[in-house]
DNA sequence: CGGTATCCAGCGCGATACTG
DNA sequence: CAGTATCGCGCTGGATACCG
């Protein structure tokens, strides 16, 4: 981890970048800003992603403050996760980032 | 470049992730926001990024249209990067990014 | 000054298997 | 269902040296 390491060094556009640049990390938080989803939910969504890489990511994305993670007592187990204020705060920027994705695909050869 | 090469596929926001995820690159790209620079000039405001690396990252802002790169026929030579059209248009994003970083920062243990 | 060339370490990430 | 455990590969990026 030695990008998100860093967090206190550069300047705040690797900051940020550290916190979000992960492999998933956009695309986890994408679709949490759509709503509250489960775990099985997320995998669903990230076909391509594996198990373990969701879990790793989820759980940064938790310590880094931008998402709440909530386990239910129950048999099935049941685990959800949503964005925080904090996560949320991120969401109109990641909306831009995604108008800019699409504009920027459009150019490609 | 697995991250850079599977453009295509995927949501929007990895796609642009992917263009403005390399280690460096927010930073060039926040730096060249505030005018067209030479190399040396960066090297100077990124002093712990190797020149390899600057080169590196340079060359496929480049290729992705983000960077207008100029050679000047001196000696010694002389060469300045700038934000093409495309780039600059990620820049008010990119600030955004940096104003959510330094937000991150100020919650930091 | 502004690069290449070469070599190489580390870790990001995937594949697979097992568990409460 | 929602995870851990373990193993290993490949790319990212660092160090260093050389070049037009």
């Amino acid at each position: 981890m030695a990008r998100r390491a860093e967090g206190k060094s550069g300047c705040s556009v690797e900051s940020a970048l550290a916190v979000i640049g992960g492999r998933w990390k956009g695309v986890v938080l994408y679709w949490l800003s759509t709503g509250t989803l489960r775990f099985g939910e997320l995998r669903r969504l990230l076909p391509s992603c594996t198990q373990r890489m969701l879990t790793l990511q989820l759980r940064e994305l938790e310590q880094d403050g931008l998402v709440k993670r909530t386990v239910y007592a129950e048999v099935p187990p049941r685990v959800e996760y949503e964005l925080t204020p904090f996560g949320r705060s991120l969401v109109p920027i990641l909306l831009d980032l995604k108008a800019w994705g699409e504009r920027y695909r459009r150019r490609l050869p």
